[in-house]
DNA sequence: GTCTATAATTGGATAGAC
DNA sequence: GTCTATCCAATTATAGAC
């Protein structure tokens, strides 16, 4: 499962990368400072600069490391065939267990301080493509009769404001509790379907 | 019902908080500085000092106007008779309506670079009352059978991921839309309650 | 690939005039 | 209550030795 490289242990620019996100979910990105990076990682300010051109491009390698995969199981998930109750209750739970299996503490990186920052604009756009599918995984659930009439806008935000609380507790290597997917994926679905009955208890490792 | 007074009309102290909270929403608490708060405002950045002792004190003062309200809320809420389903609905309605009333945008102070900050030590204990009291009304709900058996402690950290949603999109004088506020409390408890025909109707302005 | 040294800028906060 | 002037510490990034 933990098929991502475990950031304490592999080289200096695994390292950076590990010790940086933890500074940036604790001070925030801006006002972290590359000598603290360097102090966390046990080299001198001057040598991050041989591992990465700036401190932006630490942050773009964080970004697209989580965004570009979670961004790949939505848009699959909501451009394949089946039922939206299924689609959205199996992306839910993929997406948790990436986010909490992330080696790195992605709490400083969804931030509007990051995602406003003129510098970082290929986010927008790959998060707009992530908050795109699942309004229309919603919709489609609507349409099919699956869902209740919600407004798909508000439930897109109150998926993201539950997956990015995941996120910011427990991404970067610390524990989440074993159930976490399953109860994200639950409570969505419960808040969603017309027939509670209705509800996919799938479990993609039985 | 905006009772709250406009933080762009009033006097300087108030001037000072209101862009001060954009300043921190954008670039994060950190990394604002006190001339660009200064230049917002239109003086000069000494002048700053004579209204507040420090940077850190216009963050405890936007933490505290927000925190203490909400939390006022939650614990008149959860220590109230009645069933849980339509306290923690009403709860939820006040917040929402709470936070998206508030004229200051509070992005930038409910983030970890801002809550594991030892200079602001008293939101981490305001903070975990809050949290509480949701999960004792979650408890609650459970016990009296109004609710599924969820684990109380995820769908604390649920509401919250929901909750600082909304106000990380609408705090801060930014119109929301019109059914959020009973949006919100409907999926929350379509998500917990064991029968949905149980859900709370109320609207306390009817 | 890491180091020392340093350039060029910007940070929070104070002193004291008006 | 706002201003000018200023202190001292800290910032990103580069140059060049090893």
């Amino acid at each position: 499962m933990a098929s991502i490289t475990d950031g304490r242990t592999t080289g200096t620019r695994q390292r950076i990368l590990y010790e940086a996100s933890n500074l940036f979910a604790a001070r925030g990105y801006h006002a972290t400072t590359t000598r603290e990076i360097a102090d966390a990682v046990g080299i001198r300010q001057p040598s991050l600069f041989h591992h990465f051109r700036s401190k932006g491009e630490i942050l773009q390698v964080l970004l697209t490391s989580d965004l570009d995969r979670s961004v790949a199981l939505v848009e699959s998930a909501a451009s394949s065939p089946g039922p939206a109750a299924d689609r959205l209750y199996d992306f839910l739970v993929a997406d948790v267990e990436l986010v909490c299996g992330s080696p790195y503490n992605l709490s400083g990186v969804y931030t509007d301080e990051v995602t406003a920052d003129p510098d970082f604009q290929p986010w927008v756009e790959k998060n707009r493509r992530f908050e795109d599918a699942i309004e229309k995984m919603v919709r489609d659930g609507i349409d099919a009769g699956e869902f209740r009439r919600v407004d798909a806008a508000f439930v897109r935000d109150a998926v993201e404001g539950i997956l990015l609380r995941a996120l910011m507790s427990y991404s970067g290597g610390r524990a989440a509790p074993t159930n976490l997917a399953h109860d994200v994926a639950t409570f969505v679905l419960r808040a969603l379907l017309v027939d509670p009955a209705a509800m996919p208890s799938r479990s993609s490792d039985g």
